[in-house]
DNA sequence: TATTGTTATACTCTATAACTATA
DNA sequence: TATAGTTATAGAGTATAACAATA
């Protein structure tokens, strides 16, 4: 084949140049390997990431739930509704507020949660190999300015 | 308001232990930012990406382009003809291969590719605030090094 | 037979409006 | 009246199959 005229890889140095090109393209490596990471578990990153929530704040309500995770009410509806119905968490009506449910975690969903875990550290450790644990720190750091900067950052 | 029994922030510890959700909240906030700087320019990331990519590579064709871009060759033909239809580039056949056509940016989309290009760089001087030009540079290194560990890195 | 660009289509993700039941 | 959860729906973004023109 003749790649004379033609160079297989283009360039993108203007690109290439800025911070945020580089951190969406790491951030997308990064989650493609995760989803193949969950895909054993029958999680997607976003039921994941419900679920540790769920694990780590007993009795949380749908509301602050979305809050934190940034997402829309109406979407996290179909996401409980999935970790439901596999039975790895439990919806209770809260007597105190007839209008809220209490989210917690079922055994089972408990141990998916801590294997899930496992293999997402194994995950992590894959993808960071050959970045030192300082600068690790230093990486960790940055993003937490990065993600301090954004508009209306602290409100 | 009591927040007594729940507090407002919850607990995430475990989820922000893990560099891959810091790296994608900061990469949300970074596009989001930068979603809010092409609006004037009436540019949406992925047409910025495109526009950039053509003018640095004179007479590419939609295949390289959408290979460049990791888009699929059907979903960027709304790219290209958005561009087109702006008259920010040209889309010539070639005549050696009456298959492919040959991207060029107008003159008209150097001029907007520049301006949107310096106000990209004052959002990532915004965005990147507070970390220090050595730290950039650690950052940059260890995204590459991620990058490159994606599945199937090098091939 | 393979490739470029295209159309049509489907599937996921996300966003908004409006409803119900409770407060 | 305001809030929690829900339904329906619409819009991005992305993925696949199949086609016409060309190699």
């Amino acid at each position: 084949m003749t790649d004379d005229i033609q160079p297989h890889h283009i360039a993108d140095d203007t690109l290439a140049g800025l911070v945020g090109y580089r951190l969406r393209r790491a951030s997308n490596a990064i989650q493609g390997d995760l989803s193949e990471t969950l895909k054993p578990f029958e999680l997607r990153m976003i039921t994941f990431t419900a679920l540790v929530l769920i694990r780590d704040n007993a009795g949380l309500s749908q509301s602050r739930l979305a809050a934190a995770m940034d997402v829309e009410r109406p979407n996290l509806v179909v996401i409980v509704d999935e970790l439901e119905n596999r039975d790895l968490i439990t919806r209770e009506r809260v007597p105190t507020d007839r209008r809220t449910y209490a989210l917690n975690t079922t055994p089972a969903g408990e141990t998916l949660c801590a294997e899930a875990l496992e293999a997402v550290k194994a995950h992590e450790v894959r993808m960071l190999a050959g970045v030192e644990d300082g600068t690790q720190a230093v990486l960790v750091a940055a993003l937490a300015r990065i993600i301090g900067n954004r508009r209306g950052g602290d409100e």
